[in-house]
DNA sequence: GAGATGACGGGCT
DNA sequence: AAGCCCGCCATCT
Protein backbone atom coordinates (compact mmCIF):
# COMPACT_ATOMS: atom_id res chain seq x y z
CA UNK A 1 0.00 0.00 0.00
CA UNK A 2 1.38 3.40 -0.73
CA UNK A 3 0.67 7.21 0.61
CA UNK A 4 -0.64 7.86 -2.98
CA UNK A 5 -3.21 4.89 -2.50
CA UNK A 6 -4.00 5.79 1.18
CA UNK A 7 -4.72 9.71 -0.10
CA UNK A 8 -6.53 8.13 -2.91
CA UNK A 9 -8.82 5.85 -0.71
CA UNK A 10 -9.82 8.31 1.90
CA UNK A 11 -11.00 10.32 -0.43
CA UNK A 12 -13.16 8.41 -1.77
CA UNK A 13 -14.85 7.31 1.22
CA UNK A 14 -15.46 11.07 1.63
CA UNK A 15 -17.50 10.86 -0.93
CA UNK A 16 -21.42 10.75 0.45
CA UNK A 17 -23.88 8.75 -0.63
CA UNK A 18 -25.94 8.95 -3.86
CA UNK A 19 -23.05 11.04 -5.48
CA UNK A 20 -20.58 11.00 -7.62
CA UNK A 21 -16.97 12.18 -8.81
CA UNK A 22 -14.89 11.25 -11.62
CA UNK A 23 -11.27 10.05 -11.54
CA UNK A 24 -9.77 14.13 -12.38
CA UNK A 25 -11.90 15.10 -9.62
CA UNK A 26 -10.69 12.44 -7.25
CA UNK A 27 -6.83 13.33 -8.43
CA UNK A 28 -7.20 16.81 -8.29
CA UNK A 29 -8.52 16.09 -4.27
CA UNK A 30 -5.49 14.54 -3.28
CA UNK A 31 -2.97 17.88 -5.13
CA UNK A 32 -2.73 15.92 -8.12
CA UNK A 33 -5.04 17.55 -10.86
CA UNK A 34 -3.21 15.39 -13.23
CA UNK A 35 -2.97 11.97 -11.76
CA UNK A 36 -6.36 10.80 -12.70
CA UNK A 37 -4.79 7.44 -14.47
CA UNK A 38 -2.96 6.38 -10.99
CA UNK A 39 -6.39 6.74 -9.30
CA UNK A 40 -8.10 4.26 -11.86
CA UNK A 41 -4.64 2.16 -11.14
CA UNK A 42 -5.16 2.77 -7.45
CA UNK A 43 -8.69 1.70 -7.42
CA UNK A 44 -8.29 -1.40 -9.78
CA UNK A 45 -6.21 -2.99 -6.83
CA UNK A 46 -9.00 -2.61 -4.49
CA UNK A 47 -9.93 -5.93 -2.85
CA UNK A 48 -13.41 -7.62 -2.87
CA UNK A 49 -15.29 -6.07 0.06
CA UNK A 50 -13.39 -2.92 0.67
CA UNK A 51 -14.80 -0.19 2.75
CA UNK A 52 -13.98 1.78 -0.02
CA UNK A 53 -17.07 2.90 -2.40
CA UNK A 54 -15.18 2.91 -5.65
CA UNK A 55 -18.68 2.76 -7.46
CA UNK A 56 -19.29 6.56 -6.80
CA UNK A 57 -15.92 6.76 -8.84
CA UNK A 58 -17.01 7.44 -12.49
CA UNK A 59 -15.15 9.01 -16.11
CA UNK A 60 -15.45 12.59 -17.20
CA UNK A 61 -18.64 11.68 -19.07
CA UNK A 62 -20.31 10.63 -15.67
CA UNK A 63 -20.14 6.81 -17.24
CA UNK A 64 -19.12 3.71 -16.04
CA UNK A 65 -15.59 3.21 -16.88
CA UNK A 66 -15.23 -0.28 -15.47
CA UNK A 67 -16.73 -1.43 -19.29
CA UNK A 68 -13.25 -3.41 -19.80
CA UNK A 69 -13.90 -5.58 -16.44
CA UNK A 70 -15.83 -8.26 -17.37
CA UNK A 71 -18.94 -7.66 -15.07
CA UNK A 72 -17.79 -5.26 -12.52
CA UNK A 73 -19.45 -2.42 -15.15
CA UNK A 74 -23.41 -3.70 -14.30
CA UNK A 75 -22.51 -4.40 -10.46
CA UNK A 76 -20.97 -0.62 -9.78
CA UNK A 77 -24.59 0.94 -11.76
CA UNK A 78 -26.55 -1.55 -9.84
CA UNK A 79 -25.53 0.02 -6.39
CA UNK A 80 -25.44 3.24 -7.59
CA UNK A 81 -28.79 3.18 -8.74
CA UNK A 82 -29.80 1.58 -5.54
CA UNK A 83 -28.49 5.01 -4.15
CA UNK A 84 -31.10 7.19 -6.03
CA UNK A 85 -28.06 7.73 -9.01
CA UNK A 86 -30.14 8.04 -12.44
CA UNK A 87 -28.34 7.04 -16.10
CA UNK A 88 -29.87 7.94 -18.99
CA UNK A 89 -30.23 5.98 -22.47
CA UNK A 90 -26.31 6.44 -22.82
CA UNK A 91 -25.76 4.75 -20.06
CA UNK A 92 -24.41 8.20 -18.37
CA UNK A 93 -24.85 10.43 -15.02
CA UNK A 94 -25.14 13.76 -14.79
CA UNK A 95 -22.55 15.53 -12.68
CA UNK A 96 -24.83 19.06 -12.48
CA UNK A 97 -27.41 16.47 -10.44
CA UNK A 98 -25.41 13.49 -9.08
CA UNK A 99 -21.68 15.33 -9.11
CA UNK A 100 -20.03 15.64 -5.43
CA UNK A 101 -19.03 19.34 -4.50
CA UNK A 102 -16.22 18.74 -1.93
CA UNK A 103 -16.92 22.51 -0.50
CA UNK A 104 -21.01 22.53 -0.74
CA UNK A 105 -20.59 19.62 1.66
C1' DG B 1 16.89 2.15 -13.78
C1' DA B 2 14.28 1.47 -18.31
C1' DG B 3 10.19 -0.17 -20.61
C1' DA B 4 5.38 -1.56 -20.43
C1' DT B 5 0.55 -1.32 -18.50
C1' DG B 6 -4.06 0.58 -17.19
C1' DA B 7 -10.96 1.85 -13.41
C1' DC B 8 -8.11 8.42 -17.47
C1' DG B 9 -8.51 13.44 -19.27
C1' DG B 10 -8.30 17.04 -22.63
C1' DG B 11 -8.13 18.82 -27.24
C1' DC B 12 -8.83 18.33 -32.11
C1' DT B 13 -11.28 16.19 -35.97
C1' DA C 1 -21.87 13.75 -29.88
C1' DA C 2 -18.33 10.26 -30.63
C1' DG C 3 -13.78 8.73 -31.71
C1' DC C 4 -8.84 9.20 -32.25
C1' DC C 5 -4.41 10.65 -30.51
C1' DC C 6 -1.33 12.38 -27.28
C1' DG C 7 0.04 13.44 -22.69
C1' DC C 8 0.12 12.33 -17.39
C1' DC C 9 0.75 9.40 -13.23
C1' DA C 10 1.47 5.48 -10.17
C1' DT C 11 2.84 0.87 -10.30
C1' DC C 12 4.79 -3.49 -12.09
C1' DT C 13 8.16 -6.51 -14.39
Amino acid sequence: MTDFSEEVYATVQRIPRGRIIHYGGVAALVGKPRAARGVGYALSHLPPGTDVPWWRVVNRRGGISTSRHNGTAQTQRAILESEGVEFDHLEQASFDRFGWDPFGS
